[in-house]
RNA sequence: GCCGAUGUAGCUCAGCUGGCUAGAGCAGCUGAUUUGUAAUCAGCAGGUCGUGGGUUCGAGUCCCUCCAUCGGCUCCA
């Protein structure tokens, strides 16, 4: 890019002048090869100062770049996505430095920007790096930005770039540069550290007055778990000290909003080293929030058109063989169960379709029948790596909302259609706004990851795009992302650190009615095969009720939440007052309990607020004698004394205006 | 599974470079107090310091094993 400029500039020497156009529209003249720092010094000197980046037409450029013919400038500040990209990218090439100065003989591989912040992987041969090194490299880092170096590219041949990595015995950047084009390689160099690199920086390291090395992790070069691993090394950086006090303050506040503390917290779940690492045990509060969850998503699906259906947790070995489950992930699940008989061997179930299937099986349908929709809040196990176990997130015991649909193929689109209407209901009831559509497809390169014809392949991710095109679906395309049996449609929640989960998926699967041998009688008196759709708009009830906590910092919606309402009687004189009015409540559906600790009433108040029930009634004297109650919201808010009656119709028109109806 | 870190009472944490019977706050229990919109007071109880080894006169503290957890990587039907 760089050199494509300056072999511009050479033809345009003759011309002193080039028009620049602004993001607003506006063009003016600056001499040729003025930068856009120069421009921005032309409009302002703040601007100027807080450049950090530029793109022209559609190149990213370099502050310092100068610029050899008409177009379209744009600058980036930090406070723009592109802007912390070229500080963190620039901040890697300093951590790079720092790592360097302290060992050596390590060699470098990439160390590109992230959402939040940088990270670099190193081989670090027999060296390790460990938290207790962080501070030391920080104030490396710092000591070298203060030197005010400025970020220089330059390019490189291809022979001579290799040639230097050769001999550093740097085998990650010989491959890198391998798949390379002679003529597109460049170095930036920055003090006396030189680093193979696209470009796409700050002006100089002054810039960068504050970092973090946040952690160290072992990561696989390029990805891959069979290459060697490397030490990632993760750091954050800022213009500004303030803002990474605030930015750690911020990881802080999110940390209160980890399901994990807030379910102990809440008293909805636990975990026991006894039963086993990622077996969930749902106490009371969560079990009953669990079921109405369940509950809300039946009485929608009865309404569209679903049959509940149950099926055992276990299954002969040859059910899994025939779905395929056992030759993909057989050895890598919970291993068989044998019982007193020779030769009888069964699986832990870790998916319901093969038992779905056999439903299907059980008797013959016809066309008129379908579509035919089984439901069932279907438990299964599978062992997940250790490592990969994460809170309620990633469990090796969980409960799919699972269904599936076995329709004819004319069927297909609008069931699937239907299926993200529902998906999108249960996301919109629990307030699930910033969520992506992703359209998960398999992989071109790796076909033998997948089973199936690519006829039905292409089946199946035509129908699913076409489905999410005319639903309107703002989606993003993942290839290799699909399960081995078909593509997917997966909605993706991202949970309090910014990490993303898939909850809702929905999935068109050709080959399972093949290999389960579906069929149904069509109007001509033929045998055909039916089309079936894997969905479950929650994902797992695990999953789905860990993102909800860090969503809603556990303030969940009123009709979800395990205590709705908690009685404050001013002293025992009240209690059965207090008890009067829970009936009355408890008549009308309302949930709720009376906390008759003999404590003060700004204690109960306080301790209301901490365990994060939505409504506080306060009874003493006056109430008791006017038959009222007085209420305050969770937060604080006074709602003065009211009619048990009205507070009743208050809680459910807030009830009914969060938990919209399902409409076919 | 891999890399790095952590593990002391139900929860949050203190316990310095190894040295008397391991501490605190909150929660709990008992008593006093009968309380009006975010913490009443006092007392009591609660821990084989994750597990199993080792070093040492002596280990919560140092070393190793295993287990669990946390942050990543890989994986995710």
């Amino acid at each position: 890019m760089l050199k494509k400029l300056d072999s511009i500039s050479l033809q345009h020497n003759i011309y002193s002048m080039i028009n620049i156009t602004f993001p607003d529209g506006a063009v003016r003249a600056f001499e040729i090869n003025s930068t856009p720092y120069d421009v921005a010094k032309s409009i302002s000197d703040g601007l100027a100062r807080n450049i950090i980046s530029a793109k022209f037409n559609d190149n990213t450029i370099e502050v310092s770049t100068p610029i050899t013919e008409d177009g379209n400038l744009n600058f980036y500040t930090f406070t723009d996505k592109e802007g912390k990209k070229a500080f963190w990218h620039s901040s890697a090439h300093l951590l790079a430095q720092a790592i360097t100065h302290f060992y050596p003989d390590v060699k470098l591989t990439i160390g590109p920007s992230i959402e939040n912040g940088f990270y670099y992987d190193v081989d670090l041969g027999e060296n390790v790096i460990s938290d207790k090194d962080f501070q030391a490299i920080e104030d490396k880092m710092i000591e070298f930005a203060r030197g005010k170096y400025e970020f220089k590219m330059r390019s490189v041949s291809k022979k001579d770039a290799l040639d230097l990595y050769k001999k550093q015995g740097n085998q990650y950047k010989v491959e890198l540069i391998e798949n390379l084009i002679d003529g597109d390689i460049t170095f930036c160099d920055h003090a006396d550290f030189t680093d193979l690199c696209r470009g796409g920086h700050i002006p100089n390291t002054e810039l960068i007055k504050a970092v973090k090395v946040m952690s160290v992790a072992g990561a696989y070069w390029r990805g891959d778990e069979k290459n060697k691993q490397l030490t990632r090394v993760y750091g954050v950086s800022f213009p500004k000290q303030t803002q990474l006090k605030e930015y750690l303050e911020l990881l802080e506040e999110a940390k209160k909003r980890d399901h994990r503390k807030l379910g102990r917290e809440m008293e909805l779940f636990t975990f026991s080293s006894k039963v086993g690492q990622g077996l969930p045990l749902w106490l009371p509060k969560g079990a009953a929030l669990r079921d109405r969850l369940e509950q809300f998503l039946k009485k929608a699906q009865k309404k569209a058109g679903y049959e509940m259906v149950m099926t055992p947790h276990i299954g002969q070995k040859e059910l899994y063989v025939t779905s395929g489950h056992y030759e993909k992930y057989g050895a890598d699940s919970f291993q068989p169960i044998l019982t007193p008989n020779e030769g009888e061997v069964f699986l832990l179930k870790p998916m319901n379709c093969p038992h779905h299937c056999e439903i299907y099986n059980h008797k013959q349908f016809s066309y008129k029948d379908l579509p035919k929709r089984f439901a069932e809040f279907g438990t299964v196990y599978r062992y997940e790596q250790s490592g990969e176990l994460h809170g309620l997130t990633r469990v090796r015991g969980f409960t799919q909302d699972d269904a599936h649909i076995f329709c004819t193929p004319d069927q297909l689109d609008k069931e699937f259609k239907d299926v993200i209407d529902l998906t999108l209901y249960v996301l919109n009831s629990l307030s699930f706004k910033s969520f992506t559509a992703q359209v998960s497809l398999r992989d071109k390169e790796n076909k033998e990851k997948y089973i199936g014809s690519d006829e039905n392949w292409e089946k199946a991710e035509n129908a699913i795009i076409n489905a999410a095109n005319a639903k309107g679906l703002d989606y993003v395309i993942e290839y290799g992302e699909a399960a081995f049996y078909g593509p997917k449609l997966d909605f993706m929640v991202k949970d309090a650190l910014g990490r993303s989960w898939q909850l809702g998926t929905i999935q068109v699967d050709y080959n399972l009615p093949e290999r389960f041998e579906l069929q149904y009688k069509g109007s001509d008196n033929q045998m055909h095969r039916p089309v079936m759709i894997h969905r479950a708009p929650f994902g797992s009830m695990e999953r789905f009720i860990a993102v909800l906590l860090e969503h809603t910092g556990g303030n969940f919606p009123l009709w979800l939440t395990p205590e709705q309402v908690i009685i404050l009687p001013i002293s025992e004189k009240y209690e059965n007052y207090a008890k009067n009015v829970l009936e009355l409540l408890e008549n009308s559906e309302i949930r709720g309990l009376i906390d008759l600790r003999n404590e003060k009433t700004g204690k109960k108040i306080r301790d209301a607020e901490v365990s994060k029930i939505p409504y506080m009634i306060i009874v003493g004297e006056n109430e008791m004698n006017e038959g009222t109650i007085s209420v305050r919201r969770h937060g604080g808010a006074d709602l003065g004394t009211l009619s048990i009656e009205s507070f009743v119709t208050l809680l459910q028109d807030e009830i009914t205006e969060t938990l919209n109806q399902f409409n076919v």
